[in-house]
DNA sequence: CCTCCATATCGAGACTTGTCAATATCCATT
DNA sequence: AATGGATATTGACAAGTCTCGATATGGAGG
């Protein structure tokens, strides 16, 4: 896998790992939350969970606070926004009919199609 | 990185890859394409096409359909209904507020959190 | 049946990712 | 300064992913 550049891409690859839905479900339930309540919720070591809020930080999902010696993770509402934007985009169909295919019916082209 | 088996890591994961995401947005845009209009846009080769649409078919987020000698794919409106379910599940803030902690002045926990 | 075209599958190579143990860093408290 | 707890970083390894060239499959048309 090349490494994504696409800001899209990223914070796409950030939600697309188990440990990592995780941490952004618990976060969006709570609004705030220490990294030490992550270790235990999700079945693995504390490295792991600290490259895992690394990649959500650098993917500009979550933002960090610290507080004496905890650190509070809190989702971004601009990642947020660009995800559900992102959900706005996909539709089933299309977005703007294309003029002259007329929806389900369309016969088998008999040249290689446009696009 | 473990396989993914999780129905929704699987449909994020098939969303987080540059030329999955230009083909989930021109299906979107177009409704139904040919396979054969993929090779062109994504700047990879056609089994390159292929693969990544043998991922999207098995992640649930596209259908084939055969005409003749062209394969079809579309977009599964389930897959986008799914998608945007879990938008709607990341909030910045807790979606039902936690009682006894009031928004963003919390103090430093003297003990280690709740949770 | 044979050929052409579109698509899928296979096998391999380079690269990325998830995970852990060990270690370092940073803050608060004694 | 020394200790202890929370978090980050490093180094390593197994496993996954993306990409391609070569090849197989399967329908259309002569």
């Amino acid at each position: 896998m090349k490494r994504a550049t696409d800001p899209d891409v990223r914070l796409l690859q950030a939600t697309a790992d188990p440990t990592r839905l995780s941490i952004l479900r618990q976060l969006s339930a709570e609004g705030s939350v220490c990294a030490c309540s992550f270790s235990d919720c999700c079945g693995v070591g504390q490295p792991t969970v600290s490259h895992h809020l690394r990649v959500l930080r650098e993917a500009g999902w979550v933002t960090t606070e610290r507080r004496g010696t905890w650190i509070w993770y809190a989702i971004r509402p601009e990642a947020v926004e660009r995800f559900r934007e992102l959900a706005g985009e996909f539709a089933p169909g299309p977005a703007r009919p294309v003029a002259g295919l007329a929806g389900q019916a369309r016969p088998m082209p008999s040249v290689r199609p446009a696009n």
